[in-house]
DNA sequence: AAAATTTTGCAACTTTGTTGCAAACTCTTA
DNA sequence: TAAGAGTTTGCAACAAAGTTGCAAAATTTT
């Protein structure tokens, strides 16, 4: 467990901090999306507020999670998979979030559906959230 | 111009006051998504911010405007179309985002793929959002 | 093990959003 | 069209979310 948050890090050529290990392990454990203030909340006092913020900005920046966009003004992360590289996110899956247990998940097998744009629009990434009930609702 | 503003606030039994027919009225002039601080930068001093807070979560709950939702952490309004009710938004069609100059769109022309989700999902709201660069840039 | 580099925590600050309440405004209806 | 009822606004005060600079602590390099 402690091993493969290690071995994330060192890939992505960051130094092994405590914060990193842990924040990281995290969302390995929880497997799904997390807010900023979830882990505040998770981690109590360990770690100091900007410290987490600045964790999950060289997280996103390394590729190794990512935002997810939500209507509400809430800024989720979740893990990518492997093929994320830096500053070049492939995340060719759906979000779904529960409006019950406001769970939110990475649908990795369903994949983005086609969307034809109007002339002149060129498309760079295409987000999905599906909201509604979960599995477990 | 002025007169479609009271016509939307009257048929949505809201008082019509300086701040609502002028917030409104920048929707239909600008014709696209913008957020609170575009708002507030656009009408200087005439409102204060606590006011526009409170327009757009009125507007917002009318059916007069909907959130968009962005994967950094601002949040966008637009103007619904008419069939929007109370409480209750049908917008099927999709967001875009220009990563160049920002500006937002609502696709109406494009509709809302189908999405198929593994078993025990209920979808009740689909949201997509592309990113890229649109036809001005 | 020391030097070089990176990261952390703290303090201070900015931005964003919320709440209660009196004053101002809008709407109603007589 | 003026008075009263009801709604909305602006202010003040606050809470939450996010940022920046910098010295101290930790990590990495040699």
């Amino acid at each position: 467990m402690s091993n493969l948050a290690y071995e994330v890090l060192k890939r992505n050529q960051l130094s092994v901090t405590e914060s990193r290990k842990q924040i990281l392990e995290l969302f390995y454990e929880r497997n799904n999306a997390l807010e900023h203030n979830d882990i505040e909340r998770i981690t109590g006092e360990k770690f100091d507020r900007v410290t987490i913020y600045r964790t999950l900005q060289t997280f996103v920046e390394k590729g190794i999670i990512h935002t997810i966009p939500t209507a509400d003004n809430s800024v989720r992360y979740a893990l990518c998979k492997d093929e994320c590289t830096e500053g070049h996110h492939h995340d060719n899956h759906i979000h779904f979030i529960c409006n019950q247990c406001s769970t939110t998940y990475c649908l990795e097998a369903v994949s983005v559906p086609e969307v034809l744009l109007p002339k002149g629009f060129q498309p760079q990434l295409i987000e999905v959230v599906v909201s509604g009930k979960c599995k477990n609702c």
